[in-house]
DNA sequence: CAATAATCTTAAGGTGGTTTAAGAAAGTAG
DNA sequence: CTACTTTCTTAAACCACCTTAAGATTATTG
């Protein structure tokens, strides 16, 4: 019984990708089974840090179940939240893992959480063998640059004020799983200018 | 005579082009008629417009020759830079290529400039026809993806002195290509400040 | 070479956001 | 349900960068 409600966890959070990938690709039954074989399932505990900085990132990894962030910290020791991710979204210190250096971020769970793992070199096979993976990931990249771009543009433009609504509308269910505090450290801000803020808004 | 020099301008900006591509990825002499055939050289003057905000940018642009540059105007019709771009480097508001929309940005000559460009459904079809490409455009976007992602923690932690200084280091031949208040909107301050800051610098 | 346009500099006063420090409120474990 | 930790708020002094405005320098064009 234990084993059976294992296996059916398992196959959940692959079952997860698979319908994340069909969303944007396709793939044939057999795709789909070497796919499967490719990933590897991590639970991490809340709080529990997936990767360290100084260790080379040399997996991507989809989020199943749960919240993550990526942060760094700078020569004073103040950390920066660079990327957030719930359930659906990769998350990586992309930097490392694309160039095989040593990391500058953290990638650490905010809550109880799953996710799919595969290794660089398994990825780079699949692009040979399932070439609708690579299709995935040059869709994958075209889309996080120009949303990176736009958030760039925003940040420089934009007051802190615009950028919290933004934020709020565009990822209200985020904001409402992680603390406020890390908000702040997302939009650039510190906490209590945050709070001042949106003191002001009401 | 006038023919032969056309003819072999053409060729050099797709020569060029050829081996910006090898420099990447493995182009089979077939692949690379293919590829020569599905871009269009354009030449731009000084200071003309190769895309206007509200158009829908339909092509990939690589520049061969010349110096660009990317910008949109902000409510009170400031400009702000969003990338410059020299020979061998990529321009675009891809924001719009990639979804078919209105472009919010411009992309002007800063200098008489050669462009080779290519159109979507072309570039679509070469995904299928040479694979490489697609994996040529995947390495580009994760390559382009990271680099704006290290912009957007900078701008974001460091001061406006610090960002100047990595600028110059890293753009050394941009920094002296372009007028100075375009270097200014590039790193998100004014042209005031700019020159202010450097005088502390020296 | 003169005239005009484009770019760069200087300086004073203003604003958005930080720092520091303290206390209040909300979660969480024992 | 108490004690402790985490998170959020308030307020004052401070700093990075902006705005405005004017003049100085450097290109560009006729």
């Amino acid at each position: 019984m234990l084993t059976y409600l294992f296996i059916h966890l398992i196959l959940q959070a692959k079952d997860k990708l698979i319908a994340h990938l069909r969303g944007i690709i396709q793939l044939s039954p057999n795709d789909e089974v070497i796919v499967r074989n490719s990933f590897k399932e991590i639970c991490l505990a809340k709080k529990e840090v997936l990767l360290f900085t100084g260790e080379i990132s040399s997996h991507m990894q989809f989020i199943s179940e749960g919240c993550l962030r990526a942060y760094y910290m700078d020569e004073e020791a103040k950390e920066h939240i660079v990327q957030f991710g719930i359930e659906g979204w990769w998350v990586n210190d992309l930097y490392s893992y694309l160039t095989n250096t040593p990391a500058k971020q953290f990638v650490q769970a905010l809550e109880k959480s799953t996710v799919l793992q595969i290794h660089r070199d398994t990825l780079n096979s699949l692009y040979n063998e399932v070439p609708a993976i690579e299709r995935f990931f040059r869709l994958k990249f075209e889309k996080a640059y120009v949303a990176f771009q736009y958030r760039t543009i925003d940040a420089m433009a934009k007051t802190a004020e615009e950028r919290y609504l933004e934020f709020r509308a565009k990822y209200r269910d985020i904001e409402q799983r992680v603390p406020q505090y890390m908000v702040a450290s997302y939009l650039g801000i510190t906490p209590e200018f945050l709070s001042a803020l949106r003191k002001n808004l009401k």
